[in-house]
DNA sequence: GATATAACTTTACGCGCGTAAATTTTTGTT
DNA sequence: AACAAAAATTTACGCGCGTAAAGTTATATC
């Protein structure tokens, strides 16, 4: 393996031939430094299995190599999977992310950005709580710190906004709906803590607009991000009242979705397109195991790999100071045909 | 607000008119200094929003107050979970968790493991991959930092082993079901990830000796960490060749069981414990989602609660030096009835 | 009020690395 | 072979804090 432990950045730099200088500077960008020099160095870390010390590294540097990324609530598979997506993004490109999450607690996501300041990130991809998230407070950090923002835009500010089209989904899929049956109603929270949910209610509305039925929307109570919960006990209360006008609902997320299935379920209404079925259900996000239900949801399903893409080069280019106008992007949905409707 | 930003210790102490050791011993223990130096110094903090640098306390101290949190796979909701209270519980004895997920796959694992060194962190809570891990290098690690491991045993190494108590899961369940019908198979994948599939497989074979029932196991194919589509396959193909040979059916863990409610549906063999049920399906592990399947899923939880703080107080008693023999500690799971068995 | 102890202050040094400036060596071009 | 440009080297300083040692002040005990 090795001879003796090495310590620090000069020992090593005795041993492998070269100017500590010229070491440091390798170790910022192995690129800047002769092919030469470099080969003997990374065959000195082979050999000696040196790494420079994180803190001291990043105690001097303007810009440390840190990267934050901040999701509402990690327990949610739909944001741990773009999370998953973020993180090698970020270290492909030679970054160090490190994950946090507010757990759905606005208190907690201003605690998160106060850690964040101490860890200096060269930037932040933040994917804010929405309606409880405290603006002023978002809107300084983002002053402070090359900040994109994702998932929910809560102003215009930050580096960037990468999200999905929202505005689109509920169109395209009501667009289906309609081509193959009664047009739907729309089942949501009435209070989401989320802001996209406002726009797909908007999206749903227009698409009434558009393709000429009466909309009907369902709000149902309830506070937070317990959404299967939420969905449940609204559907339940919605069954038995016989809220729902049409044989078809669209819901404002899968997880809504899941609740309302369950309910459905535990109502013995019986939920999918064929001809013995009552109800068609579908749902927005193609959460990961909305595949699964039962029946197997059809939903519409944000591009992950694009919207988390997107977002990590728009951060990029911040950080080398390509500095470009803020810009809202939007990436389209896809729709997920499956037995549900 | 404040006035000038103070930008390192030596300007705060000024200010708050205490030297600058004192300050930074406070920053390390609040309690070990005067009370009357406490009181000034958090009026100084509160007037001037000082926090020393991260780095340079990092850099020289010989423990840090970082801790380290590793879990196999973010994206499933039951890590994300127990992640969580881990995390709150280090925030509260004043640590800086950090999060980290091996993705499902062992050479990330290893990836964090090494990122994790550099951090210098006080502790590390471990929650290793299982089959997958490259055990010899799970133990160097264990020997270098203070881990506690969790989930899932590989090995009597680390500080403790805190877990729930698989052994007892299955016995437990599988009474029930043995009082209130048939004696239920056992349905599982062939080569699980994780090793505590392997203690339940156990505690079932156990289970069947000890209550007078010939065992019966379904184990399907399939790699890695997808295990509703694993369930879902596997009983797709159980069903249509008829392999359950009771009423009764045990999974091996929640999501198995999510993969086989679909396929019952989809084959349209109605799942409870009515009378015009065919099948009854009980899992394990109180997934967060297991209150919404079709029919909502019997299962037996663990206890999310009791096995974080375990953990974490085990991992803070070994920091502080209090050694202790290395224990295997098994929390016992709680039944939860619902309407699938 | 004398004494012991705990808490504090002052002084001083070091951690491991970033980085700037000036100088020397290497590289690539004509 | 001469020369400009690029890359390394040497030298030197600073970052913000931990921490040890020695001396000073405050608190507790009797």
């Amino acid at each position: 393996m090795s001879g003796p432990a090495i310590k620090n950045m000069d020992q090593f730099a005795a041993i492998s031939g070269i100017s500590r200088p010229t070491v440091s500077k390798y170790f910022n960008d192995p690129n800047s430094v002769r092919r030469s020099s470099r080969e003997r160095i990374e065959a000195a870390i082979e050999k000696h299995n040196y790494r420079p010390n994180i803190f001291a590294m990043n105690q001097n540097r303007a810009l440390t190599k840190n990267i934050g990324i901040v999701v509402p609530l990690l327990s949610d598979p739909f944001f741990a999977e773009i999370a998953r997506n973020l993180e090698q993004h970020c270290i492909d490109a030679g970054y160090r992310p490190t994950l946090f999450s507010a757990h759905g607690d606005p208190k907690l996501e201003e605690d998160v950005l106060d850690n964040l300041r101490s860890l200096k990130p060269a930037g932040v991809l933040l994917a804010p709580l929405g309606r409880a998230s405290n603006n002023s407070i978002l809107e300084k950090f983002c002053a402070d710190v090359p900040t994109v923002l994702f998932d929910s835009e809560v102003g215009e500010f930050g580096v960037a906004f990468v999200g999905s089209d929202n505005a689109q989904f509920a169109v395209h899929i009501t667009d289906y709906l309609c081509r193959t049956g009664e047009p739907p109603c729309f089942f949501e929270m009435k209070t989401p803590p989320n802001p996209n949910a406002e726009d797909r209610r908007q999206s749903y509305l227009d698409a009434a607009e558009r393709f000429g039925f009466s909309p009907q929307l369902i709000s149902v109570d309830g506070e937070g991000w317990s959404f299967e919960e939420i969905g449940f006990q609204g559907a339940l209360k919605a069954l038995s009242k016989g809220h729902f006008s049409t044989n078809t609902i669209l819901c404002s997320n899968d997880r809504l979705a899941m609740g309302l299935l369950a309910a459905c379920y535990q109502k013995g209404v019986l939920v999918g397109r064929g001809e013995d079925c009552a109800i068609r259900v579908a749902g927005q996000d193609e959460h990961p195991l909305s595949r699964y239900t039962c029946p197997a949801l059809t939903t519409i399903s944000h591009n992950y790999e694009v919207v988390s893409l997107r977002a990590a080069e728009a951060l990029f280019a911040a950080i080398d100071g390509r500095v470009q106008p803020w810009k809202n992007t939007r990436i389209e949905g896809k729709l997920i045909l499956r037995s549900s409707a």
